[in-house]
DNA sequence: TGACATTAGTTGCGGCATGTTACTTATTGC
DNA sequence: GCAATAAGTAACATGCCGCAACTAATGTCA
């Protein structure tokens, strides 16, 4: 029994085991991207690692996250395990984790980044797993400080807007979005304002919560049966 | 290495491989209730079955409840793939289905209900899993019928709002929950009605989501950051 | 049979949140 | 200085939500 698990620990596509596959998301140009990496092949791939037995899968995919760029990523949540279509490495199961990162992350060696709509070629398995990713970033992003962790530490409300706007995928009226922000005591300002250029400089805010009470708020049907 | 995969779909615990555990949920009694199964062993556990390379993780949860209950889930989401803790089977992944039935549906066999919150003793992992339900439910039931799934196909409007009630933990007000779900267009009335003994009837409805239009609904940060 | 309890379902009102428009403020470029 | 541009605010109308009070239909019991 023993002999047979090294035997699938060192083979080459350890059929049966499954992977961890990393979905690292960032808000470049108002666009969602993926970070994509090379495979030995030379194929392009989602950074991707085989499921340990002494190590949370979660904590895996962290790891993978730093060891691509330095840091872990700023928000993170599993995705919906898969055991259909092709993964680059054979597994039979894959579980993908999607990332969060600010802005800033640079893609290091043979990483880059690639916008969800124009992906280059990937297995057909970590294709589905990279587009499933804004599905989940939507599910967590009204109770998850998803928005703001695709944003650096300090960011004007224009960008945490353009972050919303993105994952929602509409355009949302500022006043609005201000007020109800400010409702909910979510950011801080600081006392540094950012020029771009031309127009009025913006105020940067910082991502601080701050308790509140009963967020007893009214069932929404709206979203319910699309 | 095909020898080596049948040796392991032979083996008593398949270490390496993963299970498919399904967690089946109810709502009985304003409770919400899991099904478990007895092991040969005679031990607490949830169903589960192995996964296979022919068949995707859904299906086998599915064709799981329908060999269970004699019918699919009325509706059923994956939950958190989990390596941690130990289950059962010796499993060292375990990808977890939550899945939902109305308050008819029997348990046969060895098979019974338990509400959540009163579980007989089950491996630290599967405990974890049956746990995770409920958010799994809550994650999904503003773009989900989750509620409407919970109940028979007729079913009274106090029932529907006890249901989202059980999901979110809270009373509802009652004129406020019926002007926003009449608003939302997803039930249409039957021409029954039921008397529970005393109290004036109550009429019975049908899911039956309409098409509307603009789901252009205001950003909501109440939840973000807890 | 008629008062009462019980549950279903509706209506009206005050307050608060949201959508919209228009305005003010601050900066760059000419 | 003046136009252009973008940030930020104010004011108003509309609509949604919580609340309370109301009507409606049934069973219970004196």
């Amino acid at each position: 029994m023993l002999l047979i698990a090294r035997a699938m620990s060192s083979s080459k596509t350890r059929r049966g085991a499954a992977t961890i596959d990393l979905v690292l998301c960032a808000a470049l140009g108002g666009r969602l991207h993926v970070l994509v990496v090379k495979s030995a092949g030379g194929a392009a791939v989602l950074p991707y690692t085989w499921s340990s037995d002494d190590e949370s899968l979660e904590q895996a995919a962290r790891d993978l996250a730093k060891d691509l760029t330095g840091h872990a990523p700023a928000w993170m949540a599993p995705g919906a395990a898969t055991a259909s279509k092709r993964h680059p490495a054979g597994a039979a199961l894959s579980v993908p984790f999607v990332g969060v990162v600010g802005p800033t992350v640079v893609a290091t060696g043979g990483a880059s980044w690639h916008a969800v709509d124009t992906l280059p070629a990937l297995a057909p398995r970590q294709k589905a797993m990279a587009e499933g990713a804004l599905e989940t970033l939507r599910l967590h992003m009204d109770a998850a400080p998803v928005a703001f962790k695709l944003l650096a530490g300090a960011f004007t409300l224009a960008e945490l807007q353009e972050a919303y706007e993105l994952l929602l995928n509409r355009r949302l009226h500022k006043a609005s979005f201000r007020r109800a922000l400010q409702a909910a005591y979510l950011v801080e300002p600081t006392d540094e304002w950012r020029s771009e250029g031309r127009g009025r400089p913006a105020q940067l805010f910082r991502y601080a919560p701050r308790k509140r009470r009963g967020a007893h708020r009214a069932v929404r049907f709206d979203l319910v049966g699309r």
